[in-house]
DNA sequence: TTACCTGCAAACCATTTGCAGATCC
DNA sequence: GGATCTGCAAATGGTTTGCAGGTAA
């Protein structure tokens, strides 16, 4: 198994993500990095969102809509994806709720449900 | 505003995917139609998928396993993935459950909720 | 010193698209 | 006849990867 160095790209890409709560793209986070970082590759960016998100300290959200998404709060939680403008938001759930959706899908299933991924749309209160 | 045509290769899709419990790829599609038409292209077969889930007559599923599946079934219901062996089957939830959680993630959402997409993960009857 | 990491550019691969001819109505 | 559809093959676009040189420990 293989150790992790450090890296200052790597800590760029996590402290911005640590920072926002936009939902961006590896594209948007090569853009960012590279105002500080002007020689990064995208390559590079992508390498390190693998990595990071192997490592459970980031989450990679598959919206369906042709790119992933990078969100730095790897605790599970909900989103929200305004079908008028695209932007995704965090919800603000109970964490009780999750373990009770849980319940009600493994009622009568005959699997082991451990979790899920939601995501929640609508129009958002800009395009509501 | 364009009307649609009846095309044996459309017919042929939905007649698999309303008949199949599968959630196949566009290529598993692909090689299932070529059994009747063997002369069907692999872009004839996205084009229809992409008419039939754009007239809401199937759905496309964004799993993020690195290809859509399809599913013949456009009613809302829930979706489990094997983290062993990545099978796809559907879950027998009441459909109460579905608006039960819209009410849970609208309760303190400033936006307008009106609908969710949800993936169940864990292991299956099979795997576990 | 020796992993691991980076930039670069090419490769990959699911999906889309342009075109000329076929098919439906 | 005219709009829609098809097969084919090339293009697209997000993501991955091979390589040679750089960097952390």
């Amino acid at each position: 198994m293989s150790t992790t160095k450090y890296s200052r790209q790597r800590e760029s890409i996590k402290e911005y993500l640590y920072n926002t709560k936009e939902h961006p793209t590896a594209d948007n986070i090569y853009m960012k990095i590279r105002e500080k970082y002007p020689n990064i590759s995208l390559g590079t960016v992508y390498r390190n969102l693998n990595l990071l998100v192997a490592q459970g300290e980031i989450i990679k959200l598959s919206t369906g809509d042709g790119c992933d998404r990078f969100d730095g709060n790897p605790l599970p939680h909900y989103h929200f994806i305004c079908t008028e403008c695209s932007r995704i938001q965090d919800l603000d759930i109970a964490p009780d709720a999750l373990n009770h959706i849980n319940r009600i899908a493994s009622a009568g299933f005959d699997g082991e449900i451990k979790g899920h991924s939601t995501f929640f749309y609508g129009k958002c209160s800009k395009c509501k």
